[in-house]
DNA sequence: TAAAAAGTGGAGGATTGCTCCATTTACTAT
DNA sequence: ATAGTAAATGGAGCAATCCTCCACTTTTTA
């Protein structure tokens, strides 16, 4: 587990310490109470001032982009490592569902997705990569249109999970979506 | 113009006439700040007491599909009016776009497309039940897949939506993006 | 071990959400 | 017309949250 910010210098240990303990209580309280949750009741969990909280963590997307990172990472990793054996098609299929899945799990997350992914932190840039890399790689092939962008993709991985926070749609329906989805990219 | 609530008992005279205001003064708020823009600020605007604008409109949720209600309705409308003229695949494409620029139009709308869909009002209720009709007259004609909801259908449009007012994408790429994804519901 | 750099906590000002109720206004029945 | 009543109003005010700021503490460095 990455302690320190993605950007610079490196933390002082106890930064590096206190910024531990804030993404495991964060985990907790967004799990428990969406994405909108108290940056206060973070900080109370992480028993740790709120200005720190705020020193670390200027902004709540900067927060959950930290949050999600390491299994964004995870996800392009074993993306990229299966690729050989599934089409083109079939990759991007898997991997916006499993896309899908882990915003699900961060409740509240759909909202704010494009602007996460965007973030830079390692593993939101890693997924953007992956993303782009499997749909230059369907586009090759003649998989899929040209004129898709990975901004596209996230912006449908973002509407199937939003449908699935908030009117309550079926989770069980998003593989169906996924698939509605890529027929229109397809190439014909 | 209805001015009254869909639900029951019609409004006393000045009700209505301060319904009136405050969904003037939303239409214009909402377009200015986005659709978290302030009660308060609203309120003000309407000239009237915060308390009567919760009294009408308990969540923002109703605002919206109040706003939302009588362009809906309209919309519906001339989408059945047309729809000899139009190939069934035509009518969708025609009405998919124009929900589009609705949405668009009230910013921060695309969020919570499908829970205001959901909500009832004459007009909301109006177009789902349209995009049933248009979606069965495809799917008998063959023109459309069979396992296509209208969910999915709103789905598509608040991806659609989303990736206007998210990433600025040029909004004349709207119709464009409208064709991408309803050849993905297309039977083939 | 002392100076410098980095980090901390939480008080507090600003904003917004929403409730509550004393008062005002519109309807209705006579 | 008028009195009675039901509906509607406005905005004070409490609670929650956001976020900044800075006097103080801890770590690192030389």
């Amino acid at each position: 587990m990455a302690n320190a910010p993605h950007g610079e210098a490196p933390l002082r240990a106890d930064a590096a310490r206190n910024r531990e303990r804030i993404l495991q209580a964060a985990e907790v309280v967004l799990a428990e109470k969406g994405a909108d949750a108290s940056f206060d009741e973070i900080a109370k969990r992480a028993k740790v001032g709120i200005g720190t909280l705020y020193r670390r963590f200027p902004t709540r997307e900067s927060l959950l982009a930290a949050i999600s990172d390491e299994r964004l990472l995870a996800l392009s990793r074993t993306s990229l490592a299966r690729d050989d054996r599934l089409s083109p098609t079939a990759s991007i299929r898997a991997f916006a569902g499993e896309l899908v899945d882990h915003v699900i799990h961060c409740r509240g997350l759909a909202a704010s997705l494009g602007a996460v992914m965007k973030s830079g932190t390692p593993g939101c840039h890693a997924s953007r990569e992956e993303a782009r890399r499997l749909l230059l790689r369907a586009q090759d092939t003649g998989a899929v249109r040209r004129d898709v962008s990975v901004d596209d993709l996230v912006c449908m991985v973002t509407a199937i999970s939003l449908a699935i926070e908030q009117d309550g749609t079926d989770p069980s329906r998003t593989s169906h979506r996924v698939d509605l989805f890529l027929d229109g990219i397809a190439a014909r």
